[in-house]
RNA sequence: CGCGGGGUGGAGCAGUCUGGUAGCUCGCAAGGCUCAUAACCUUGAGGUCCCGGGUUCAAAUCCCGGCCCCGCAACCA
């Protein structure tokens, strides 16, 4: 059976979930879905990452050790997803035994192996950013974040000989084109590595940072960010054994958003070479949400938080707007207005109403008892299969290239088309006349299955409504979804009647 | 020479990699229908695809040069 992984970043523990995190959640999980439908065993990995100095002062400020704060905001994350309905399979936190284990086990490896050292490191450091700074960076001699002179600290540090795989690297992304991407991606990557690289700092001193995974090698120091956090990928498959672990990683698909590109296109590669494992097979980047500006900048409105969305649009809704309106690779913008004109324009006008539409009449026409369909088709009719079927290869298309939106629109022609499709025909103006019953069942017949095609189509994107489109038509199981058109609905078979997916909004609400 | 993104009908955006009648949503105008969530359907008005060169039978799309706007600040994906 064919496999892929799939991994979001592990979230910082500093925050709640936004709508960053959502997002890239959101497109995880969708795309999970897809792969399922497709036959293919996906496995999704998503958690919190744990440790750090942040972490530390924050649990200090909130009077608590710092597990017990990382607790509570891992906690928060995982309780989101999971009222989310977000399809993970596993659920992993820095903190966790075996992930430290594994973290320290690969670090005595690489170190045995002489790609780690012991040096020297001085520069300038900022309490709060956690992390030095070049002159260069500096305003007026202070740290442009916390407009803080930083401290001058030279330390002995451990050092990841990650310069002695830059040539490696290149050559890995030459030799496969999308092994980072979209492109921009892999340009930026590139360019990066026209100058040479530095080795990489990664341990601190106890004395200065506690919070970490002690260095086996060293019990004075703990890993800094990178081995700790990167290494997760591999942690999770690895605690699930390792034919799990054979089964998955080669099929590796991070999903991460483009401030996270360095670490994750050069430090995590690099690492994996050091370490004697095989590279992933895509790093997935996409672009930010930026928020509208000025309207909203003051109101707590501009605050996303995925469970307020869930309440005030559903979450379907809220899903659909996210994969429909960013381009993945690109920066979008994010506003409620866009947001209410989606669900109206697209989920209530077109899709909602078609159902709603084809239920009544089923409903007024035949008790919601479905009709036999013909052998002789219309031509209308056979244009209305075809655009189906279309829309179908090409979202498969589309999905193959992370081009949700594009996936989207293709399918919302063929829905676009089914609205079309009942004007040309008019089975309610047929109605009238008796001698046309027969063909006004063939007709709803058709429209039932545009229903079903798209509910199977519409499942990974708005799980949800799948669901209730599901239980409308009396479908009983996912398969049947999958039947060819008219192989489905035997006469008799019965449909509830309309049922309003989605509520069209009138007004924006504002603040 | 910091890095990156972008400039496409009134607004917001696809399309640019893989040149070939410029597309979507909203808005606007006229009409149709009445099954439906005042939804749906048809037609129309509206575009120098930032500017200038180049390549080509053909450029929004490829190449060169220039102009302009935005982010690199949060809750950071």
């Amino acid at each position: 059976m064919e496999r892929i992984y799939l991994t979001t970043p592990l979230y910082y523990v500093n925050a709640e979930p936004h709508l960053g995190h959502t997002y890239t959640t959101i497109i995880a999980d969708t795309l999970k879905r897809y792969y399922r439908q497709q036959g293919i065993d996906a496995f999704l990995l998503t958690g919190t990452d744990e440790h750090g100095d942040k972490i530390a002062q924050a649990a200090k400020a909130n009077g608590m050790e710092p597990k017990a704060y990382a607790d509570r905001i891992s906690g928060v994350f995982r309780a989101t997803w999971d009222e989310c309905g977000i399809a993970y399979d596993h659920f992993i936190r820095t903190t966790d035994e075996y992930h430290r284990r594994f973290v320290q086990s690969v670090l005595q490896k690489i170190y045995d192996s002489g790609d780690i050292y012991f040096g020297e490191y001085g520069g300038f450091y900022c309490y709060g950013c956690e992390r030095f700074y070049t002159e260069k960076e500096l305003v007026d001699g202070k740290c442009p974040d916390h407009q803080k002179e930083p401290s001058y600290i030279s330390e002995k540090n451990y050092f990841f000989r990650m310069s002695k795989y830059q040539q490696r690297l290149i050559d890995a992304l030459e030799a496969k084109p999308d092994l980072v991407r979209p492109e921009r991606y892999r340009s930026e990557v590139l360019a990066f590595l026209r100058e040479p690289l530095e080795d990489l700092s990664i341990s601190r001193p106890k004395s200065r940072l506690e919070w970490g995974i002690p260095l086996p090698f060293d019990s004075d120091h703990v890993t800094y960010v990178w081995f700790d956090a990167l290494i997760n990928y591999v942690s999770a498959l690895k605690h699930k054994g390792e034919e799990t672990f054979a089964a998955y990683w080669p099929k590796a698909n991070h999903l991460i958003a483009k401030d996270i590109l360095k670490p994750h296109a050069i430090y995590w590669p690099t690492m994996l070479m050091a370490a004697g494992l095989p590279l992933y097979d895509h790093l997935n980047v996409h672009g930010y949400w930026v928020m509208d500006s000025g309207k909203m900048s003051k109101s707590l409105g501009n605050v996303v938080r995925p469970l307020d969305m869930k309440k005030r649009y559903g979450l379907d809704a809220f899903r659909y707007f996210l994969l429909r309106e960013m381009v993945f690779g690109q920066d979008a913008n994010f506003s409620f207005e866009a947001l209410v004109n989606r669900i109206n324009a697209d989920l209530a006008n077109n899709f909602g109403n078609l159902v709603s539409r084809v239920l009544a009449m089923q409903q007024r026409y035949f008790s919601g008892a479905v009709q036999p369909l013909g052998a002789d088709w219309l031509k209308q009719d056979a244009e209305l299969k075809d655009k189906f079927l279309n829309a179908e290869a090409e979202m498969k298309q589309h999905m193959a290239g992370l081009q949700f939106h594009r996936a989207l629109e293709a399918l919302w022609s063929a829905i676009d088309h089914a609205n079309r499709y009942i004007v040309q025909t008019a089975p309610f103006s047929l109605f009238k006349d008796s001698a046309q019953h027969r063909r006004v069942g063939e007709i709803l017949h058709h429209l039932l299955e545009t229903i079903r095609i798209s509910t199977r189509l519409l499942a990974p994107f708005l799980p949800e409504t799948a669901g209730e489109l599901q239980a409308l038509l009396a479908v009983p199981s996912e398969a049947s979804l999958a039947a060819p058109w008219g192989k489905f609905f035997a006469p008799g078979h019965k449909v509830l009647p309309p049922k309003v997916l989605f509520p069209r909004i009138e007004a924006a609400p504002e603040e």
